[in-house]
DNA sequence: ACCTGAACACCGTTCAAGT
DNA sequence: ACCTGAACACCGTTCAAGT
């Protein structure tokens, strides 16, 4: 298998990296010919690796799924290893402000969060938060009735670029304020 | 003045009419060749009356801010007869998060209530809502720190109809959850 | 097999011609 | 003054021709 020609395989690799980064600066509505041009190939060969500009797009929310689930994954891991949740939780909140408050890509993929889209990813993505959410439960670090659903739905509505930093980081601190259960 | 052709103001009507129920119902991407046929005009009539796309979804959000700010003025002036300021609080909350839901000119209207878009009338909007702020707090029904800019933000960040609406509610349960103290 | 780029379809917008 | 609808520009997508 995998007679692939190489110079496809590097074309699908500049088309990846020229999409990511057109759609990161100027939005999930950057023209199809640009990130042709940036990447160096025809429109065609655009549309030979990815049949639709949705399918381009997704590949690319996928990818920062993909890093969203990892980020939750090394969490889990460290409360695992016997470190508290609440800190994990708040840590991943943020860090999820921050890159989507300067990509546009991982706008898009946040809001895919608790949505039915790309594949496993997303199952993956929440079987972790339920875990992490179990574990700040047992501290008392959550709410009772908050579950790992409230959590995405959060994030699925965290403001992004069209919202100045200060206030995204006040939405947080609010966020925050609705699961977590004041200081003892 | 306003020797204005009869035919003339009935097809401006028309116009904002239809666009209304279409953007309403399909969203802000209508072709303004469906508006225009539901309207009963040819474009470049629609064209004269809007000279553009954005103008034409900016008078009908105008519309949706205007009705947003009479609420919040008519729940104000209860509040000044002596009635509790966090029962108006939290029905205006909800009653924008079911507009929001059901029409998509309610989600932009409400997602440009803290931006500086649409002329004055967000000023008022935002003006009410402080008053409406100001009262609640003196009950002791906000947390002292909460501003109008934070409750701007959460109606600004509501979630519109790509959210189920069980999810919807969900949002604003946590959304007063942190606004308002537990009630003592 | 894969690449190229001219061509098509669609939608926002314009404008010459009508009344 | 205002209306009409054919025409233009732009962008997503296709496809005949190349290698």
């Amino acid at each position: 298998m995998s007679a692939r020609r190489a110079d496809a395989a590097r074309n699908q690799a500049s088309i990846v990296r020229a999409a990511r980064k057109l759609v990161a600066a100027r939005g999930l509505d950057v023209g199809m010919d640009d990130i042709a041009r940036e990447a160096g190939v025809a429109v065609g060969t655009l549309y030979r690796h990815f049949p639709t500009k949705t399918d381009l797009v997704n590949a690319i929310v996928a990818d920062h799924i993909e890093a969203i689930v990892h980020a939750m994954e090394a969490a889990m891991a460290r409360v695992d290893a016997g470190g508290p949740a609440l800190p994990e939780l708040t840590g991943l909140l943020e860090w999820l402000a921050a890159s989507v408050g300067e990509d546009h890509a991982a706008k898009a993929a946040a809001t895919n969060l608790g949505s039915e889209t790309v594949l496993g990813l997303e199952a993956r993505a929440m079987a972790t938060l339920e875990r992490l959410v179990a574990a700040a439960q047992r501290e008392g670090s959550l709410y009772p009735d908050v579950t790992a659903a409230d959590l995405a739905l959060l994030v699925n509505t965290l403001p992004g670029d069209e919202v100045p930093e200060p206030a995204r980081r006040r939405w947080i601190q609010l966020a925050l304020r609705a699961v977590c259960p004041p200081r003892g």
